[in-house]
DNA sequence: AGCAACTAAAATGGATACATTAATGAAAAG
DNA sequence: CTTTTCATTAATGTATCCATTTTAGTTGCT
């Protein structure tokens, strides 16, 4: 086995590596998938790298064509549009079933949460040691809401939608700290509306709180398409277990 | 390699075939899936039936441990129930989404299959002769819809919750014929909102159909359970390439 | 007699060797 | 000179073998 060996099966820590190559964009979209040369360049053999491959094929990372290969997946602008309208709809739906079902545990933890994005907020501006902190704090919120909606496809879903490129909630314009604002604004009704029990007001501003964030960052890009160099330098932390 | 080689590869085949045996319920869910029996069984090594059960695992028929094997994937009540609501609002989605994307050929193709349906339904009843045909109709118009919308996740996720037992627009009771009726009438409706162009409306009325079919069906398996028995009768050709 | 620890058997995870299919390039014919 | 066909090469798919982990059974101790 690899020497790196931190638990896990070498099929998961060789799932994750090729994952993170993926994400940063270390293999282009639409190339080819070497299973020969991969293996050797993880320094493992090919049977848990197929099956990495097979599971990246499932999160949709990777297309796959019988006798041909594995390639990294690619999206046109259309489809990486509508992906975000698909996850706009889930979160919603997981807002109006989480109303319902959230227990009082998950809810002060929403609140504390905003909280702590109030804290990170103050003085009006993010300052760069903030940034990981408060995109942590936003990933949690939304993942906590889709827990606490109790729906295993809502979760496994919107984990999909979120390797979709552009389309990640974890991309955050933070020089923009005046739609920071107003997004950490939306969390706040999102999390009161919760509390209340009121499901259909809490998916109503998420649906837009997603969509328009996604419409937000298109439009920069095409304005300054440099600021999406940025996205690499984020670090990535998120499981992907299906 | 197996005897009976269609084509394809064996990986698939022996997904297909363990696939259908969970579906037909002949693996009760719960049920360990030893690699060594199963291999044997089908005739294959261990090898092309793992990657068939990782397939599984991520089309959501099964579930996994590290080093603890494959079992067919359980249900609770609650959540086959959520899964019906996440499938109302995709194929909703995909009506919206529809609505302004279908091509004169979708359309025209919906409109035959409703037609079709009138056909089966004429004298207010169906005979047994009709079943496969009206339930391969009612099939293709929903997969239509969400081919038209273009998008993959939704085909892909639709297609998740389809093998969620009970959660299937593949169920029908046969003998509700005032229910069927009713049921073709939305279709009618959800056709002629999409060809004006209104993808509002048919979500609207593809939500309402979907939740309410799902909720017949169970109140009814409360009062009637051996209905439930009918279902393994109505052989399976749905594919599941993912 | 009950519980704990150790041992053996069996099942899963991974590596290697073999078979089959696709891709590439060269050679021959039009 | 282009095109088609055939042969070679390389990559994927499958089988078998080995390693590691889990689990069940047994034995010994309290």
């Amino acid at each position: 086995m690899s020497d790196s060996d931190d638990g896990t099966t070498t099929t998961e820590v060789a799932t994750a590596r090729v994952r993170e190559a993926i994400l940063r964009g270390e293999i282009a979209p639409g190339e080819r998938l070497h299973q020969v040369s991969l293996a050797q360049q993880l320094g493992i053999s090919r049977t848990p790298l197929r099956a990495a491959l097979l599971a990246l094929t499932h999160s949709g990372l990777v297309s796959y064509e019988s006798n041909r290969g594995y390639r990294v997946r690619e999206f046109s602008p259309t489809q990486i549009r509508d992906s975000v309208l698909v996850r706009a709809e889930l979160e919603a739906l997981a807002c109006k079933l989480a109303a319902t079902r959230i227990s009082a545990e998950d809810l002060s933890e929403l609140q504390s949460l905003v909280a702590l994005g109030d804290r990170l907020l103050q003085g009006g501006t993010l300052r760069p040691e903030s940034h990981a902190p408060y995109r942590d704090m936003n990933v949690r919120i939304h993942q906590l809401i889709q827990q606490a909606a109790h729906s295993p496809w809502i979760m496994d879903f919107v984990a999909r939608l979120q390797n979709v490129p552009l389309s990640s909630d974890r991309i955050v314009l933070w020089e923009h700290w005046d739609i920071i604002h107003r997004s950490h604004d939306d969390h706040h009704r999102i999390v009161a509306a919760l509390a209340a029990g009121d499901g259909e007001r809490a998916a109503s501003i998420m649906r837009e709180h997603i969509i328009f964030a996604q419409e937000y960052l298109l439009r920069e890009l095409n304005r300054t398409p440099d600021a999406y160099a940025r996205r690499a330098d984020d670090k990535d932390q998120q499981e992907d277990k299906t």
